[in-house]
DNA sequence: TTATTTTAGTACCGATTGGTACAAATTATG
DNA sequence: CATAATTTGTACCAATCGGTACTAAAATAA
């Protein structure tokens, strides 16, 4: 799917920066067929955003039934770091980095991911509460707060990678969060 | 200065948004004096990061005389907060924004922002290690570590902020960050 | 094998990008 | 006052932006 292409390319690149030539060449399709088929930019981007999430959040539950609700919280800071040690960079969340690129130039698009945000903040303290409950989680925080905390922490920790930070300063916040979740 | 009012713009609105036409109003000269003066937009936004670092240092070294080490921190805080109360947003930190937009598309920039980078966290570990030794902050965790976790944490709540997180789950941030500098 | 729908591939559009050139008007300096 | 330095205000430049128009080719359906 070329959909999914496009979804790539704006992941790694942002929205602005995605020029439409680039989008093209990524999603291997002719300018002609783009319009027609996904009506102008500011749609794809849209139907990448909705891809994303859906795409994400399936992968949250696969790796739910591998992890557990806990294991899965640890795991996305782990393959931060790893993404980080093999590549030097991080991709981080789309959704957090089309939020801050949007929010001031793009105010059409805050509503979708406002929306969005909401998911996963939900899904997140879903996982929580459940582990709670479990025993694998003992902090005995809220599912809100924790749930906060730990997406303060996660996206931090990608932004001081994008900033140039050392492995050492990263791996105290890795720490932190699996004390948070102890 | 006008240097100034650029800082301020490229603050707003990032490096790419802000069009050289948009900048020149701010800073309310003509594209003449403007290429005379700063040779050209690459160059003006390192100086605004240069001055952006220098006006901050000036302000934590100023409200630390009014608030102790620990109060600047806490500090830092309390008016991302005031400001997203008072307008709904927040600016954050230009380098961190600058570094995010930068280092995939404008990787002449990492060097000078990882620099940069750099004299903010030593300046915190400074501040925390001071702390630590008045005894304002009992976490014995080394000021490394605490000045890490220190700094995903509230960059972490600005992207919060950016992406449409309420008050509740802020607020839960600002606890927490509370009780690790307690 | 037709007929129909997709797709490929250009060529073009107005608007905007960062950047240059240069004359006219101001300001500062001697 | 006169000269030098700076600022202003346009007019441009090539390149790129997102988007449209339209024909030729290729894939699909009947």
């Amino acid at each position: 799917e070329a959909l999914e292409s496009a979804m790539h390319y704006f992941w790694e690149h942002g929205y602005d920066k995605s020029s439409l030539n680039d989008l093209l060449k990524a999603m291997n399709i002719q300018k002609s067929s783009f319009y027609q088929t996904f009506k102008n930019k500011e749609h794809i981007f849209r139907l990448s955003l909705e891809l994303y999430q859906t795409m994400t959040m399936k992968y949250l539950q696969d790796m739910r039934k591998e992890l557990g609700e806990k294991g899965v919280l640890l795991h996305l800071v782990y393959i931060t770091m790893s993404e980080f040690r093999e590549t030097g960079k991080t991709k981080g969340c789309l959704l957090m980095s089309a939020g801050s690129e949007c929010y001031v130039s793009h105010p059409h698009f805050t509503e979708l991911i406002n929306h969005e945000f909401k998911s996963f903040q939900k899904i997140f303290m879903e996982f929580i509460e459940i582990a709670q409950k479990k025993g694998d989680i003992k902090n005995g925080k809220s599912p809100l707060v924790l749930g906060s905390i730990y997406q303060s922490l996660i996206n931090g920790l990608v932004q001081m990678i994008q900033v140039g930070a050392k492995d050492k300063e990263l791996e105290a916040v890795v720490k932190h969060i699996e004390e948070l979740l102890e």
